[in-house]
DNA sequence: ATTACCCTGTGACAATTATCATACTTTTAA
DNA sequence: TTAAAAGTATGATAATTGTCACAGGGTAAT
């Protein structure tokens, strides 16, 4: 490793193994000598809509929201992704500009590579694109899966879904600050702002809840399970 | 080619070209070799949710609906795929089971391969497996892309979208035979069959369609187009 | 520091959608 | 062929969700 490339640390990422399993040593240091590191802010965009991918993009740190925006200029969450969820991968294969947003609903850092290159090795290297496919498979059955589930639910089980979403999937942890507004929920469940406000302050009067602001505390799971699975 | 395959004419198969054209023309016989090809009545079950994947699918011939049945016994419809929408792509390469049914809506006419068979090749065939790739994302990105328009619709731009959808897209004409019942209408839209009945009567009274039993003529598009816009 | 804007929160009321009941027709199974 | 089951259809009513109005708190920009 040279100088220039010190801050090139593919082979300790540990990402690296998840797709990149099948690249050699000398691929790994290609990819990484031409691979740019960014990082954006809570709330900054990363991907507009319609944009030309030139990049495969995938996430380091953080979590970020896909979303589309409708022509009366309402917005549509699809989903939630942190790493390992690699969201850039949605549309790059299929179409020339990105179909979704994809905004950093918390501190983010995402690794950029040219996607011709990408391309390139995945035309050479069979197994690389076998990896890329099953990633590809796993993001996107996650999401129908998730939007279905979302889709027969009322409500308050959509509100108590998002919650154990949030607590189980992504912070591990009873308590957690909430990364999006009322509004994103809202937009992610198909429900009104008011509706998502209402049902959290329910949710608190029978005690399922604490809520500190962003910051919520799951009191009573197995209630909030049941209004998840039945409510 | 030797008798014992006569049947087997991949060669001419229109859909060769979509994933097969980077299919030496020995691996392709190889393929027809051990290739089935299964027909299916309107109604019949394809996969089922939960079954063990062994095999690779993909249609030649037919509709089909993707459907998933939860807990309490109700089914909610995923989308409708005809071929080229390849359907059993979506779980196969990240899952060991398939994670939802297939049932043909109108007879159908499936080609089965060993999945192993098709790993193997995909596994030493890059430009093969960037094909399906390719494949498995055009198909994903429709099904979320519909999904999420349908939801920022109301009953009536709903009912609007999966005729227009049908008179479009599957059909290309302004009069057909709707596939499937109003309740199977009602489980893709996510409302009741009541209400979807309800809907269709009205459109049927405002004169923007005709009814005949499964027969549906669309008399005014541009005003059915606006529902499902705006309505 | 002040304005403007967005977020959170609540209530009253309107619109939308679901549920239940019932009837008739068509299809399926015995 | 006849009975049972499923599909289509419509009305009345209940439940759910959305809209509008208003208010306070926080935050960013000027």
């Amino acid at each position: 490793m040279n100088p220039e490339n010190s801050k090139c640390s593919c082979e300790q990422c540990k990402l690296k193994s998840l797709f990149f399993s099948h690249v050699t040593v000398n691929e790994l240091t290609d990819i990484c000598e031409i691979k740019e590191e960014r990082s954006y802010s809570k709330g900054e965009l990363i991907i507009k809509e319609g944009e030309k991918i030139n990049d495969f993009l995938y996430m380091k740190e953080g979590l970020v929201k896909l979303s589309k925006t409708s022509f009366d200029g309402k917005d549509q969450i699809i989903s939630f992704s942190k790493p390992f969820d690699f969201v850039s991968l949605l549309s790059i294969f299929s179409s020339e500009n990105f179909r979704y947003s994809v905004t950093a609903v918390e501190d983010s850092v995402v690794c950029i590579l040219d996607l011709e290159i990408v391309k390139n090795y995945a035309r050479e290297n069979a197994l690389f694109t076998m990896d890329l496919m099953i990633r590809v498979s796993e993001v996107t059955d996650k999401i129908i899966l998730d939007n279905l589930e979302i889709k027969r639910k009322h409500l308050k089980g959509r509100v108590a879904h998002v919650l154990l979403y949030f607590s189980e999937y992504i912070y591990n942890s009873d308590e957690f600050d909430l990364p999006v507004s009322r509004r994103e929920i809202a937009e992610y469940i198909g429900m009104t702002t008011e509706n998502v406000i209402r049902t959290l302050s329910e949710f608190r009067k029978d005690k399922i809840i604490k809520i500190f602001g962003k910051d919520i505390l799951i009191v009573n799971k197995k209630r909030l399970e049941g209004i998840s699975e039945f409510g």
